[in-house]
DNA sequence: GTTAAAGGATTTTTT
DNA sequence: ATCCTTTAAC
C-alpha cells in the first residue's frame, strides 16, 4: 500500500496497531489526521474489516467531511464507514430507536436559542420569581452542563447550579421537551447513554456490529461521551482514541481534560502511542509554542521536534489601541497575501476594528464563526415554520411563527390559543376559532390554511418548492422585502439561499426531516468562496485543525487572553486552558508568526489601559523580536489633481488630499464617476505622469 | 397590539 | 458603542 510509505515510524505502528485499547497523543502539526484515515484504510484493505463495522466519531462536521473525504479517496467501500459527530451519530441511535424512547421518529432538535425559548413558558408555571433573560441563558447552561455530566434531575446537582431550585426547573423543562417530542444537544448525547444501559439487546447489538471504534479531538469529549464510548465498549472490539491534551479548549461546553489524561488508568492495558514530529510549523515556532505550554502542569507532556529550517524569529508589535493594532495587520497585508494569512482573536467582537478599517481600505476578508448562517432572524423564522410542519406539538416552533410576520396575534390571543384543547397547535387553533374576534379569527384562520396547504403539497413537491411557496404564503416575503429596503439588509437573499440550500434533499416529510436535521447539527458556515483571495478573521477556538502560512495572534493583553472576567471565580484550571488555548493559536502558524497587543483598549465605549498578557512574558527572551513603529514611512506622495490609476476601478484624479495621524489620505474622483477614499499607504493607487 | 423612546446589559469560547 | 429589554404612548 503505497500510502503506507508516506508516514513515519510512530505513525505506522499507530496504523498498524491492533488489540488492547489504542491512545494515540498527536502533538499539533504531527499528521494526526492522516493516521486515522490510513489506520480505516489499512483495516479495510489489509485487516479484510467491513466497512459497516466501522465507527469514526469527530466533533465538527467539518472534520467528519474532511475524513469521509480522505478516506474514499484511499479505499473503496469507504462509504459505509460510520463517520459522524458525537451528536449525529447520537441523533442517528435516536431516530432508529425512536419508538423505544417514546419519541416521534421524526423528534425535532432544538438549538440553544430554542431551549431558552422553551424555559421561557416552562418557568412561567414552575418558579414565581422574576426571571431575566441572563438568568434564562444561565439556567439553560446549567441544564447543559448537567446533560454533558449526563445527570438527570433526580440526581445530586449541586455541582453544577447553587441554586436549591434547579432540580425543579430542569425537571419542568425536561419533561416538557419530552412530551413535545424534542431533544436539545445534550439529549442527544445523554438519552442514548441512558438507553443502552436500559436495553442491553440493542447495546449487545451494536457492540457485534461496530468492532472497531474510533474516536478523533478525544481532549474535548465531555463525560457523557465518554459514558456513550464505555457503553460500547467491550473487550473483543478495538477502540482507538486520538487527541492533545494540550489543545483541550472546550471546558465550558463540558469537555474533560481528565478522560484523555486518565484514559490509560480507565482502560487498563492501554497502549500509548505518541507522535511529536511536527510537520507544520518553522523551528522558531515550535519553540515557543512548547516553552509556553510548558508552564502548564496537568499534562501528560510530549517533546514536539520539527525538520522544518528555523524560520524567522516570530515578532511582538504594540500598538496604542485596537485601532492601529488593525492597523499593523492591514501594514503586514500590503504584501498581498491575503489567502495566507490569519488574524485570530479571543472574543469575536475583536473582529470589529479590523471589519472596519478593512472595508475602507478594501482588503478583502472573510470572518469564521460568528452570525452563522442558520441563526439568522429570517433563516430561524423559515426554519421555526418548517419544524412546525414536521412536528406540530413543537411549541417554540409555534410561538415563533404564530406573529411572524404580525397578524395581530400577540400574547393573550396565543395564551389562549395554548390553553385550548387539541393534541398538537394546529388542532388547539382550530379549536379557539369561534371564541376570537372577527378580524383575529381570519387572521389567524389565514395562519392555519398556509400550514395545512403546505401539509397537502409536502409530498408531491420538490423541498425547494415548498419552501418557496411558504415564504410566500407566509408573509415572511412582503415582512422582509419591506425590511431590507428600510434597514438596508439583505434578509430576501438570505431567504433565497436557504430555498437553495434544500435542493439536494429528497422530497416529502422524510426529506425535510433530514434536512432540518443536517442544519441543526451542522454549524459550518464556510463561505462557498474558497477562489477568492481573503484574509481570516477568527477566534482561537475556530482555528482548531486550521493551519496558516502567516498567523497575528491579537489582543494579547491580560483580562483579554486571558480572558478573565470574573477573575475571582478563576483557579489554575481555567488559566492552563487559556494557555492551551494561546497554544493552539501559535500552532497554527506555519512560516510567520505575530502577536500584537494593545496599550489601551474601547471597552463598553470607554478607552481602559491593558496590561501585556502573562503568555508573553512566559516566552523566553530569544523566541522573540519586537517590530517598531509602522509609521514614519508615509510621506506625500500625491497632491491635488494628480492623475491615478487604480487596478480595480480604472484612472482617475485626486480630488482631496489631507493627512490623518500620520497617514496621507486622499479622495478620487474616478472617470466613472465614483468617489472613493483611500489611505495611500495602503492602497494599490499609483501616479499617472501627466502627459 | 403595535410602535417609539429610554434604560440597562453586554464580552468568552460552540456541538 | 451597540444591542436588547422594558416601559410609555397610540
Amino acid at each position: 500500500m503505497h500510502y503506507i510509505d508516506a508516514l513515519n515510524d510512530k505513525q505506522k505502528e499507530a496504523v498498524f496497531h491492533l488489540g488492547p485499547p489504542l491512545l494515540i497523543l498527536a502533538g499539533a502539526g504531527s499528521g494526526k489526521t492522516r493516521v486515522i484515515t490510513t489506520k480505516i484504510a489499512w483495516l479495510i484493505q489489509e485487516k479484510g474489516y467491513d466497512p459497516r463495522s466501522i465507527l469514526a466519531v469527530t466533533f465538527t462536521n467539518k472534520a467528519a467531511d474532511e475524513m469521509k473525504t480522505r478516506v474514499l479517496s484511499m479505499v473503496d467501500g469507504a462509504e459505509n464507514v460510520m463517520i459522524k459527530t458525537f451528536h449525529s451519530f447520537g441523533a442517528w441511535l435516536m431516530r432508529r430507536n425512536s419508538h423505544l424512547l417514546g419519541l416521534p421518529p421524526r423528534f425535532s432538535i432544538y438549538d440553544d436559542d430554542d431551549m431558552v425559548a422553551l424555559l421561557k413558558t416552562v418557568l412561567k408555571t414552575v418558579v414565581k420569581e422574576k426571571i431575566t433573560a441572563q438568568n434564562l441563558r444561565w439556567i439553560a447552561s446549567s441544564i447543559s452542563r448537567a446533560k454533558d455530566k449526563c445527570l438527570t434531575p433526580d440526581d445530586d446537582l449541586s455541582a453544577i447550579d447553587f441554586d436549591k431550585s434547579f432540580h425543579i426547573k430542569y425537571r419542568a423543562y425536561q419533561s416538557r421537551i419530552e412530551e413535545m417530542g424534542c431533544a436539545d444537544f445534550g439529549d442527544l448525547i445523554m438519552r442514548p447513554v441512558r438507553f443502552l444501559r436500559e436495553n442491553p439487546q440493542v447495546k449487545k447489538r451494536l457492540q457485534q456490529r461496530f468492532t472497531v471504534i474510533l474516536v478523533d479531538e478525544f481532549q474535548d469529549s465531555n463525560r457523557a461521551q465518554f459514558e456513550l464510548l464505555k457503553e460500547f465498549y467491550y473487550e473483543d472490539n478495538y477502540l482507538c482514541v486520538v487527541g492533545d491534551e494540550d489543545q483541550s479548549i472546550y471546558s465550558f461546553r463540558g469537555a474533560e481534560v481528565q478522560n484523555i489524561v486518565e484514559f490509560p488508568k480507565i482502560f487498563p492495558g492501554t497502549k500509548v502511542i505518541m507522535l511529536e514530529q511536527n510537520y507544520r510549523s518553522t523551528g522558531n515556532i515550535l519553540k515557543l509554542a512548547t516553552k509556553v505550554v510548558e508552564h502548564n502542569e496537568y499534562r501528560l507532556g510530549k517533546n514536539l521536534w520539527t525538520k522544518n529550517k528555523n524560520g524567522d524569529l516570530p515578532v511582538l508589535y504594540q500598538a496604542s489601541d485596537q485601532d492601529e493594532e488593525a492597523l499593523f495587520c492591514a501594514h503586514l497585508l500590503k504584501d498581498g497575501n491575503f489567502n495566507g494569512t490569519a488574524i485570530l482573536y479571543r472574543n469575536n467582537y475583536q473582529s470589529r476594528a479590523f471589519e472596519s478599517l478593512f472595508i475602507r481600505l478594501r482588503i478583502p476578508y472573510r470572518i469564521v464563526g460568528t452570525l452563522r448562517f442558520y441563526e439568522r432572524e429570517e433563516i430561524k423564522d423559515i426554519l421555526a415554520y418548517l419544524k412546525f410542519l414536521v412536528n406540530m406539538k413543537d411549541e417554540v416552533a409555534f410561538t415563533r411563527i404564530i406573529n411572524k410576520p404580525p397578524r395581530g396575534i400577540g400574547g393573550k390571543n396565543q395564551e389562549k390559543i395554548k390553553t385550548s384543547p387539541g393534541n398538537d397547535y394546529l388542532e388547539k387553533s382550530k379549536n379557539i376559532l369561534p371564541e376570537l374576534s372577527k378580524k383575529i379569527k381570519d387572521n389567524l384562520v389565514y395562519f392555519i390554511n398556509v400550514i395545512e396547504e403546505s401539509l397537502r403539497i409536502i409530498e408531491s413537491h420538490e423541498p425547494g418548492e415548498v419552501v418557496q411557496q411558504l415564504i410566500f404564503r407566509s408573509g415572511l416575503y412582503d415582512h422582509y422585502k419591506e425590511k431590507d429596503k428600510n434597514d438596508n439588509t439583505m434578509k430576501l437573499q438570505n431567504l433565497e439561499e436557504f430555498v437553495n440550500a434544500t435542493a439536494s434533499y429528497p422530497g416529502g416529510m422524510e426529506g425535510l426531516a433530514l434536512f432540518l436535521e443536517a442544519t441543526l447539527l451542522d454549524s459550518s458556515n464556510e463561505n462557498p468562496y474558497v477562489s477568492e483571495e481573503k484574509v481570516t478573521l477568527i477566534t482561537v477556538h475556530n482555528t482548531k485543525g486550521l493551519e496558516f502560512d502567516r498567523v497575528i495572534l491579537t489582543g494579547l493583553e491580560d483580562g483579554l487572553f486571558p480572558h478573565l472576567s470574573h477573575s475571582d471565580f478563576r483557579d489554575d484550571n481555567d488559566i492552563e486552558e487559556e494557555r492551551r488555548l494561546f497554544y493552539v493559536g501559535v500552532t497554527r502558524a506555519r512560516k510567520e508568526l505575530y502577536f500584537t497587543c494593545c496599550i489601551k483598549r474601547l471597552v463598553f465605549g470607554q478607552y481602559i489601559s491593558q496590561y501585556l498578557s502573562r503568555f508573553l512574558s512566559e516566552i523566553p527572551r530569544d523566541c522573540l523580536q519586537p517590530f517598531h513603529s509602522i509609521k514614519a514611512e508615509s510621506g506625500q506622495y500625491f497632491s491635488r489633481g494628480d492623475r491615478v490609476s487604480h487596478p480595480e476601478y480604472g484612472t482617475g484624479t485626486i480630488d482631496r488630499r489631507w493627512d490623518n495621524d500620520d497617514e496621507e489620505m486622499v479622495i478620487v474622483r474616478f472617470d466613472s464617476g465614483r468617489y472613493l477614499q483611500f489611505i495611500t499607504g495602503y492602497s494599490k493607487l499609483e501616479k499617472l505622469q501627466h502627459s
